[in-house]
DNA sequence: ATACAAGTTCAAGTTAACTTGAGGTCAAGG
DNA sequence: CCTTGACCTCAAGTTAACTTGAACTTGTAT
């Protein structure tokens, strides 16, 4: 496959798959002239990127479960993951709850409603967290300039 | 409150608390000196910026939010935040199984085994988020230097 | 044969959310 | 009075994860 292939099926930028590369977290294997060339499989390896970076792993991190012979993952790190991303759910899920009831709460403000109080609290409890942040969605950003 | 106790009391270093009053997050009111003087009610504030964050908001959205008036939420922004959170919770959870199963797989690599390709699957339908990095554990670095 | 779209490299730019550093101010204690 | 520590400002630095731009090369279509 060749790198707008690649892009295409991944939807991700020629750029970034570049960028992936230097980094380590994907190959090519060999070049058409300048050109690279990649193994089909690497679609496997950009989804189990995609899979680690939604889960919350740095690209370094994931570059770090790579290890020289494919993928060789560390199981206790995947439980602690596992359990990291439980706590965030159930935080989740109470920002969630707290959200609905906000967007319908009949308080005057929010900060005479107790129902959203307690959920502020619950917020409180967990200020380690950095940002998951979505993706802004600035319009025609997708590799391909017209 | 001085700038110190709200530091001790959010967690937060100062630093962050003159850069999110610079940004407009929260409000000092009033100066003894040169120093900030805050309202003990900037904590309430703080809180809901860590929910906002947690929730996934950025800092200008949160800022947003905050219209003169107070806290002035957009409902119908908060309902949609809570099906983007809704959605984002689903996923998570499909990781966290997907995790929880890998950690313990049999399979060879985790290439030939169905639960982890079919996770890999559910993950690849979800490139569009960002990550939500947990925070390195940086020893030491809690805004108060030795 | 030649144009050209699609590759390539490498360095530099971008964004968010802070942090760090240099240099300055002030109130209180010795 | 003078030092000290906690605070201040403002500019610049940091990190992750990419993106952009400039300048160059190449396979393919005309």
């Amino acid at each position: 496959m060749d790198i707008s292939e690649v892009a295409k099926a991944s939807g991700l930028p020629a750029s970034t798959l570049r960028f992936y590369e230097e980094k380590g977290l994907i190959q090519s294997n060999g070049r058409s002239g300048l050109r690279r060339l990649f193994n089909p499989d690497v679609m496997d390896r950009l989804a189990l990127i995609s899979l680690g970076r939604s889960a919350g792993f740095s690209l370094d991190e994931i570059a770090a479960m790579f290890t020289s012979e494919g993928l060789e993952i560390n199981r206790a790190l995947l439980s602690a993951k596992a359990e990291d991303l439980d706590k965030i759910i159930k935080e989740l899920t109470s920002m969630r709850d707290g959200l609905r009831h906000a967007a319908v709460c009949k308080a005057p403000n929010h900060f005479e409603c107790p129902t959203f109080l307690r959920l502020l609290r619950i917020a409180g409890k967990n200020r380690s967290r950095q940002p998951n942040q979505l993706q802004k969605n600035k319009p025609g950003r997708d590799g391909q300039k017209p």
